[in-house]
DNA sequence: ATTATCTATAGATCTATAGATAATGC
DNA sequence: ATTATCTATAGATCTATAGATAATGC
């Protein structure tokens, strides 16, 4: 039906202005949180008016979503492609990455922290994230048990849900002590803990 | 000088007033973390005016710290009277706790991902905190170290880095699918992948 | 007489919208 | 002609204080 209401089309620059509106609401959602930031903050870091902003997404809500929209179609290939413990092994590059991006991992942090309550506007989008990461580690290590390489006594999901938690726990630990710690190290240390045989360095 | 001053002592019962304002402000700080809190909101919990809370705590910071005040009495008590293995062992009792003050726990949540800003309030007090459980912790693997209990290849910081943030990423975990697993019992299954022995169940 | 509490309010935000002006796609 | 952006502002917060009234300790 789009062809029946008169239609122009967006201005050439309008996908690279809202872009800048996107990662100016990440930095400020990732420094103070979804719930206390100002959308005065972000427009002007955007270099824009709040009404300006307004006109590209006319709530605070849908700002937040199409930050949500952008991370997701940033990042999450790694787990179709894995499976099993080259998956496992895979998760240390994920470590690396994150350790490179104090921002994101900020982001996160705060973000999931702050959505825990059942009101909150992130909070159906992080149940569905945790269920999801959880079902697909949670395969991995299953995989590897059949294969004989985890260790007797663990089991899959509790591995998968330890390895969750030691991440998200690792990033908040390193936005209080920045680089007193290797993110990768610490998450090989873990993994290979669970299992038979070391990872591949 | 407290004999200086003309001084009269409070009433009988504001020792409890201040109590329910520190509680009511226990519980709005875990629902929206403090940036976004309200004073509203806490004194009508408290069942008294903004300005009546205003008395008892002038600012909102003060009532923050009062909040801290009244957490670090209540526990920390625990790490004083343990050490090595036994202090291990300690923290699953710790992890049982936990899970049965799902309030206390998004509280932590909450504020310490809130509080990795630098310029956050309650910033200085969780690196305080980080620092001072994560050197307890150490302690406590590098005894188990020295009495040959602990798996080699495990350096005890980064054991006591790996329970810390699995602790604190489990509590997030927890508040996203409450009850969909054990604390205490992923907890000491991290504890028994670093140790040459199990623990006591 | 002092402490606790309240009503009222100052002053500073914040989100969202109305309406005007500037810039661009077809 | 439509889209983007701005100024101005409505309406709803929020923190903190001033000043009045009620309650209590010595």
């Amino acid at each position: 039906m789009s062809t029946n209401t008169a239609r122009r089309g967006e201005y050439a620059k309008t996908a690279r202005r809202r872009q800048q509106i996107v990662d100016a609401a990440s930095v400020v959602f990732a420094k103070v949180g979804f719930l206390n930031a100002s959308l005065g903050e972000i427009a002007s870091l955007a270099g824009m008016s709040v009404a300006g902003l307004n006109h590209h997404f006319p709530t605070k809500t849908s700002l937040l979503e199409a930050v949500f929209e952008q991370r997701d179609a940033e990042a999450e290939t790694f787990f179709e492609g894995n499976s099993g413990v080259a998956l496992l092994q895979g998760l240390i590059d994920v470590a690396e990455r994150d350790q490179a991006n104090p921002s994101v991992t900020r982001f996160f942090a705060m973000m999931s922290a702050e959505s825990t309550t059942e009101d909150h506007p992130a909070n159906a989008y992080f149940k569905r994230r945790y269920a999801a990461i959880l079902s697909h580690v949670e395969g991995a290590f299953r995989d590897a048990q059949a294969e004989g390489e985890l260790r007797s006594g663990i089991e899959p999901i509790e591995a998968a849900r330890a390895y969750v938690a030691l991440s998200d726990g690792l990033q908040v630990q390193g936005l209080y002590q920045p680089g007193a710690f290797s993110l990768p190290q610490i998450t090989r240390k873990l993994l290979e803990s669970f299992l038979v045989h070391p990872l591949s360095p």
